[in-house]
DNA sequence: TTCCTTGCAAACGATTTGCATTGGA
DNA sequence: TCCAATGCAAATCGTTTGCAAGGAA
């Protein structure tokens, strides 16, 4: 039997649905794969569009709103403001972004654990220095991608 | 005469629009003032709150379009997606932001150059390893900030 | 005069919601 | 059976735009 990233994915959110007796139904098994298989945040658009079953917007919508309720996923806005998704750290792991400045592309990176551990080092100072008690972290690197940067 | 961080922002984009042959309008200069005294990214509608002169929404957006273009100021979007506008490092300096789970603020937070300097390094390593040329960084750090943890 | 800026109203587009219908346990 | 999930259409809301009027150089 497979066992690709989707598949760990899918059966990672069968766990926690059901523990939250949320239902796991067949949109909401197709947008976890979904995201799964992307290698950054998706407008909900683009998932409307990559699908094949015509899920409708509305409902696509929905089955986002469940699904980040439940904590599977986690919603976030690029810079033009349009909300994407992508499962959430605990699925993924934890990781940062690279945002071309030039194609706007998203993508993930993962971090090694030690530069990990520095980086949460240093926001922990800097939070509670400003009185804050740091819970986590997010960077986005600007940059120009290999892609744009032959042009 | 008086030199507070308004007076000095409204100068620094007086002098850059005068250089990019953009009037600076009184619009434009109660935004850049309004903006200089926030601590934080402001929204275009809590901008048009705090403003006395009643300027019209949709003014108010078109004064932002320009003065983003001047790059007076940058737009970023909060977790609802909302637009929001602060001066460019240009004139408040590199910064990084402390956002609150619990009541969404956005606080505006600097470092140290040192510190800066170890992110930097470790930013551009990542990015490097991932085919990119990292020109920027951005952190939001999440956690709660005082007034929340003392409830 | 000639542009640029403004105000108002209308248009837009992403996202949400009401409601009647369908489907699964 | 019964409640949750769906599809469709209509509503929302932040933001943008067309157009005519006002202002500065």
């Amino acid at each position: 039997m497979a066992d690709s990233p989707a598949d760990r994915a899918e059966q990672a959110a069968a766990r926690l649905l059901h523990s939250r007796e949320v239902r796991f139904t067949a949109a909401r098994r197709l947008v976890v794969r979904a995201l799964a298989k992307a290698d950054g945040p998706v407008a909900a658009g683009d998932l409307h569009q990559g699908l094949r079953e015509d899920i409708p917007l509305s409902s696509l919508y929905r089955t986002l709103a469940v699904l980040e309720q439940s904590r599977v996923l986690v919603k976030q806005h690029d810079d033009l403001g349009v909300a994407r998704y992508e499962l959430a750290e605990w699925f993924a792991g934890h990781h940062h972004h690279l945002v071309c400045d030039s194609c706007g592309e998203v993508r993930d990176v993962a971090v090694s654990p030690e530069t990990e551990d520095t980086i949460t080092g240093l926001v922990e100072r800097i939070a509670s220095r400003a009185g804050y008690r740091a819970t986590g972290h997010r960077i986005d690197i600007e940059g120009t991608c290999r892609a744009c940067r032959g042009r």
